[in-house]
DNA sequence: ATTCTTGCAAAAGGTTTGCACGCCT
DNA sequence: AGGCGTGCAAACCTTTTGCAAGAAT
C-alpha cells in the first residue's frame, strides 16, 4: 500500500501527499507532467504550491511510488505505479494516448549493436510517436 | 556547398554564420550542444552573442545544414550534415562519444508493434546510453 | 518539542524576443 | 535608403532553492 512506502521512507502522511496520491491514481491515466497535476490541484481547490508538487514527486520517485519517464521534450512526466518492469513508450500525437510495450526482439538488438561497436548497454530511451487509426478525433498536442 | 544552402535560403553570408559554420564541419566531432558552439566562440574570441547562437542554428536548421536531436534532457543538440539517413544514436556515458547507427531489424519491429496496438508510426526517437568498453578513462560526463 | 512540510518568492538554467545600432548592397 | 543581421538586455518557462511559518508525531 502507498502509504506503507511513505512511511517506510521517512515521510510524513499529509494532505498535499495525499492528494496527489489520490490524482495519481484516480482514472485510467497513468501518466502525468508536472503541470497537470498541478492543474488538478486547483481544479479541486486544494491550495498546494507547485514547488511542492515538485518536491513530493521527486520524493514518491525516491521512494518508487512513481518513476521518471522522458516523453516530451519540454516537460517533465511521472508514471504511477510501483516496481514497474522495464517498458518503453508510444505516444499518440494527435490525442496524447499512450500505450506501454515491450520488445523482446529490440531489447536483444539493442544489445547486439551496442557490443558490435565495443559498447555495454546501460540504458536506453525509445518513444514512438505514432497516430491512432480509429476513433481519435481529437487535435493535435 | 554550404553557402549555397544559405544563399538559397535568403541567408546572407555574415562572419557569425561562417565562424559556426567552420566549428561544425572543423574536427571529427559532428555534434554540438548551443554551448558548446557558444564556448568555442569565445575560445577563438569572436564576439558572438548567445542569441546569435541560437538564431543561426535555427536558420541552418531550416535550410538542412544541421538538425536538431534530442541527445541529454537538458540541452538541444545539432548535429552537423546535409540532408542524412536516419539513424539512432548511442552515448558513452562516461566520455560522451557518440556512435550513429541504424538497425534494420529495430526499424521493422517498430513499425509491427505500432501497427499491432492499431497505431501508424510517423517517427521514432531511440537513444543508447552505454559505456565504452576499451581506453574510456574519462569522468562521468 | 522536535523534526518534517509547505507556500511563497526568488533564483537558476536554457531559450526566445524586443530593440536599436550596424553592415551590406 | 532599405533591409537584413547582430549584440545586449529583458522576458520566458520549467524547475530548484531559501526561508519563515505551520503541521505531524
Amino acid at each position: 500500500m502507498d502509504l506503507e512506502n511513505l512511511k517506510q521512507a521517512g515521510l510524513k502522511i499529509t494532505v498535499p501527499r495525499l492528494k496527489i496520491l489520490h490524482i495519481l491514481h484516480s482514472g485510467c491515466k497513468r501518466h502525468f507532467t508536472v503541470d497537470e497535476i498541478y492543474q488538478e490541484l486547483i481544479k479541486q481547490k486544494a491550495s498546494v504550491g507547485l514547488a511542492t508538487v515538485y518536491r513530493v514527486l521527486a520524493q514518491f520517485e525516491a521512494c518508487n511510488l512513481v518513476s521518471r519517464v522522458q516523453l516530451y521534450n519540454d516537460q517533465a512526466t511521472f508514471e504511477a505505479g510501483q516496481d514497474r518492469d522495464h517498458h518503453d513508450h508510444m505516444i499518440c500525437i494527435k490525442c496524447g494516448k499512450i500505450v506501454e510495450f515491450c520488445d523482446d526482439i529490440i531489447e536483444e538488438r539493442q544489445e547486439k549493436i551496442a557490443k558490435k561497436y565495443g559498447f555495454k548497454l546501460k540504458k536506453h530511451h525509445m518513444v514512438l510517436f505514432c497516430k491512432c487509426q480509429n476513433g481519435c478525433k481529437n487535435k493535435e498536442k
